[in-house]
RNA sequence: GCGCCAUUGGUGAAGUGGUUAACACGCUGGUUUGUGGCACCAGUAUGCAAGAGUUCGAUCCUCUUAUGACGCC
């Protein structure tokens, strides 16, 4: 089946939304996080960890599945799912993203057809196209697929995203043209930069194509700032009818994503929780801190006080310290646990507020703790 | 006891009679937003075993002492 959004709640104070999202594999909640398994595993997780911690949709991408192992091999184990052993819902990435920071020279090898760029795994040269990667998702088999945009970033001039906007309308028609998978969703990609009319140009031709679900996408890289990460948001939610999934691609921070959900976003993806973690850093109430600080050498709280992951009840700062400067890999594991359960417990509590039209007063309260960065540690 | 060689930061070490003693590791901070790259950036010896001398100037030359390795008695 297409997955359907029903929209059960919104703060009387801002565009936050409670609701419900219906796909193959249960009923889900939003505003809800998506932890990354990019190559079919959120790296060094199993399945009853990411469970455990709450994890509902994850993520997958279609660049990397396409060249290892491919979608084939992938198809013959019985599809994503079987395959990794994960029976919630996933959404593949369309390899926009990576294929756009692939292509060398962004103005020979971005063609109206497709993107040429080389293989990060034997140099190869190869071109991916909108019905390509939609092919590749449609035999992934996952439950939502990503139509595939280009995903310049906010810093690109106005002409470049213009054209970019408009291609990336092109590249989505094709992919909705070809898309076959009865029971898998189909999500189009708002682009424009920071640009209100560019946003709002992409925003109502994409939802014309009449898509399942619609995200927001050009947001979360080349260092671009949260004004424009904001911005790009608000000149985009007017246009996505209020019974179809936001989606905001790549983020983020949890102040990004308490911004997020204010301004109307459903669920979110990043790669943060994991990738800092693998360097030895922790999101907390106070602020992220960092497990190669010498400070935790000899502290025997958990990474949270108060917090309900496997990692907090389990195991102390200085142990996970010893993990971290030691190399070991159980460290990058535990933080892993920690921060993505960190995330989504943020999202659970956002329902919670949207209930009780308390979201901004969540926000501030969440800031008052969290935004002093130079006192980010709990030893004061 | 005699001879010979050595002694540079937390570690392994490079190096030069002349402004800020290389590099690596470690350590200390920081960065990371649809994960090609699992890393990147920054800081980290007021001192070259100790003392004296030569010199305009010594970590680098000379002497004494200390410590250590090797050889001989």
């Amino acid at each position: 089946m297409k997955i359907k959004y029903e929209l059960l709640k919104q703060d009387k104070n801002c565009k936050a939304r409670y609701g419900k999202i219906h796909t193959n594999y249960g009923i889900y909640e939003t505003p809800m996080f998506m932890p990354v398994g990019t190559r079919a595993t959120v790296k060094s997780l199993t399945k009853e960890e990411l469970i455990q911690a709450g994890s509902g949709i994850i993520l997958a991408n279609t660049y990397h599945l396409w060249l290892r192992p491919g979608e084939d091999v992938i198809a013959k184990c019985g599809g994503l799912h079987k395959f990794m052993n994960y029976d919630r819902p996933i959404l593949t990435d369309s390899g926009g993203f990576q294929v756009f920071s692939l292509a060398k020279n962004k103005e020979k090898d971005i063609t109206e057809e497709g993107v040429i760029f080389k293989s990060h795994i034997d140099g190869k040269k190869l071109l991916l196209t909108p019905e390509k990667s939609i092919e590749i998702q449609n035999k992934l088999d996952s439950d939502i697929a990503m139509s595939f945009d280009e995903c310049p970033p906010a810093s690109a001039s106005y002409e470049y995203l213009k054209n970019s906007v408009e291609r990336t309308l092109r590249w989505a028609k094709r992919g909705k043209m070809v898309h076959s998978n009865e029971r898998q969703s189909l999500f189009g990609i708002i682009q424009g930069g920071a640009y209100e009319d560019l946003r709002k140009l992409s925003a109502i031709e994409t939802v014309k194509m009449d898509f399942d679900g619609y995200s927001i996408g050009g947001v979360a890289n080349d260092g671009e700032s949260k004004e424009d990460m904001y911005k790009a948001i608000d000149y985009s939610i007017p246009y996505i009818p209020e019974d179809k999934v936001r989606y905001l691609m790549g983020v983020g921070e949890p102040i990004d994503i308490i911004e997020g959900v204010i301004r109307g976003i459903d669920i979110f993806d990043c790669v943060l929780p994991t990738r800092i973690a693998r360097h030895g850093q922790a999101f907390t109430r106070k602020g992220k801190i960092n497990f190669h600080n010498a400070r935790f050498k000899e502290d025997l709280t958990p990474v949270e006080e108060g917090c309900d992951c496997y990692t907090c009840k389990n195991y102390s700062k200085a142990y996970i310290r010893h993990l971290i400067t030691t190399d070991e890999m159980l460290g990058g594991r535990l933080l892993s646990i920690h921060n993505i359960r960190f995330l989504i417990r943020l999202t659970e509590e956002l329902r919670e507020a949207i209930k009780e039209d308390r979201v901004l007063q969540y926000k501030n309260e969440f800031l008052k703790n969290y935004n002093n960065k130079n006192s980010v540690g709990d030893n004061s």
